[in-house]
DNA sequence: TTGAAAGCGCTAACAC
DNA sequence: GTGTTAGCGCTTTCAA
């Protein structure tokens, strides 16, 4: 039950402690002959390096934090595996955490993984408005920026002007924008949004290019249209399957995410409609978990896994040639739509549904 | 850049680094007053606690280790979160690392974590037979349970009789078993068997159960129906494609797992073929990307994030009553088929395909 | 090229 | 209830 440590490995080698650091670092010269002795001890005694000894007593421990709200919905692990890949190739370990979209567990998190002397904290995916929660948020992010550490919003919205984070963004409302014109273009005048919690930054980026485009096109607000809610599947599902019930009209529909997509198509489905003939449907954020669907789903891309590796990226201190001041990044990368299958013109004052 | 450390906070409160280290961890009784002195110069001094000096000076670090082939295959992800979730239940972080299929990260991960000191070290999904790598993997199991560690062997298959280690399986072979006598039963008797890394445990395990299922029933086995390769949607697509147009006759597909299914229903459907009218389609693993799907698949239900859960559980020294050895535990968790829609019965020798 | 020794920040006896 | 002190296992000057 006890570890072999670095002396008992000195003292086989018939060295100091120091040397066999040395050995282990590979940054000072040692001679080949006492290299092997001290490799030989390591084997025989099977000795492991204490991570924990070796953050205490010199270099940080290379490690990033992340913290998502599902490590299953594809939106997140997309993001994690960027964050990991980017990790692991610059040497880093990752540790993950998920909050289920609880605001006290993301706080202490964001505690755990400074606990941990983790290089970076990156929080990743939309946040809900709230004052205070961004007060405490701003407080840890000053924390971790004042042992070296960062604080990275991924995909989420700034906590404040002179907070200091790292911020990597994906143009959220630009792509709601450019889906809604799409749909427009392509005649259809009354759109159902549908899906998304409510007070979710996401949430309200995505309705605000909605919006904007439908004021460019010069088609109304219709209130009624726009029915937020979840982020699932079962979400699109069920409360699609309500509207279609009622005597609503539209001819299309604008999902939230795919996720609610895949719900809003099988409600779609059931109901009896044809899409896109009946009624054309799109989505956002392009994960794979909607290739399957049929029609293919026209929806928007996001970079998730970018987003994940800029993120690591932009908070490592000094990596590469220009030395930043590592901190205070910030980027936005840009989506795009892609159109598939699931949206059809409509004809000049079709009757839509 | 310099962090506050216990020492400034007893300084600042008039006490000495003990009684911090008292109300930090409440193990101890601290009188009131000096409690509320040393929580006011905590938050004065924004000290946050130093997770490794902690590590190194006494009680374990509690974390747990675990390591998959990517984060965003649902086979993993769902492991992942049930790791995740009965982690953090237990006050455990979790640090995940992938491989991508690569045995040497794989071992070098291993020992990353070792050197975090992890509780427990959990290696997720099948493993290809691979001698050396089995060694090497094994002496690492030893080394960990030296040091009152775990390696914990996830939906993979075992690395030696007297290798201490802790294992997780599910009824890989039985489930196999179940559907294919479920296809059997419909009338199917060409069944193609389609994906999965053919040198893959799991692989293997689904082959057999396959195999038993068709000896049972007395259908042969005919080696031209046996297309493995790769557990992906491209794979399934591709490979069935490919058959689709040779002039091999089958009447059912199993595919390996649901993501092969979603690439096998893809080609399917560009070939004009029915399901299941034409042709049956089966899944295995019953992840939630593949509900979407039209027809619903029928599949063999994992109960993957139980595994993950489980697998935490079981390599937790002396949790709950029961006080165990910590150590040397094995479960093995049932599967059983869901049936959905993807399947037909065969009129007596109608003509299939 | 190697060794001695002083910490790194915390916990856990052991005193008081 | 609280303070003193001796490590935990490593890195890193500083000497030799």
């Amino acid at each position: 039950m006890r570890r072999a440590t670095i002396n008992d490995v000195a003292e086989r080698a018939g060295v100091s402690s120091a040397t066999v650091s040395r050995v282990l670092n590979h940054n000072y010269p040692v001679a080949q002959a006492t290299r092997d002795r001290v490799e030989l001890a390591i084997r025989e005694l099977g000795y492991v390096i204490n991570a924990h000894a070796r953050a205490l007593a010199g270099t940080s421990n290379r490690t990033v934090g992340i913290i998502v709200q599902d490590l299953v919905d594809p939106f997140f692990s997309l993001i994690a595996r960027g964050v990991e890949r980017e990790a692991s190739e610059s040497g880093r370990l990752c540790m993950v955490s998920s909050t289920r979209g609880d605001p006290e567990r993301e706080l202490a998190f964001v505690d755990l993984l400074h606990e941990q002397r983790a290089d970076m904290v990156i929080l990743v995916g939309g946040a809900h408005s709230d004052r205070s929660h961004s007060k405490e948020l701003a407080k840890r992010a000053r924390d971790l920026h004042a042992g070296g550490s960062r604080l990275v919003l991924c995909g989420r919205p700034s906590i404040g002007q002179d907070v200091p984070t790292v911020s990597v963004e994906y143009d959220n409302e630009g792509g709601a924008f450019a889906i809604t014109d799409h749909l427009l273009t392509q005649g259809h005048e009354r759109i159902l949004y549908l899906g998304g919690p409510p007070n979710l930054s996401t949430t309200r980026d995505r309705l605000a290019g909605h919006r904007r485009a439908l004021d460019m096109r010069g088609a109304g607000h219709v209130p009624e249209l726009v029915h937020t809610g979840a982020f699932s599947p079962a979400f699109g599902h069920h409360r699609l399957s309500e509207i279609l019930r009622s005597t609503l009209e539209f001819s299309a529909v604008f999902a939230a995410n795919d996720m609610v997509a895949i719900g809003a198509l099988q409600a779609l489905e059931e109901a009896g409609v044809r899409v896109p003939d009946d009624i054309s449907l799109v989505g956002y954020d392009d994960v794979p978990a909607a290739l399957p669907l049929r029609p293919r789903l026209t929806t928007v891309h996001v970079p998730l896994e970018e987003m994940g590796r800029q993120s690591v990226r932009l908070a490592s201190p000094g990596e590469g040639d220009g030395w930043r001041p590592a901190g205070e990044g910030a980027v936005k990368l840009g989506t795009h739509i892609v159109v598939r299958d699931s949206v059809r013109a409509r004809g000049p004052r079709g009757s839509g549904r």
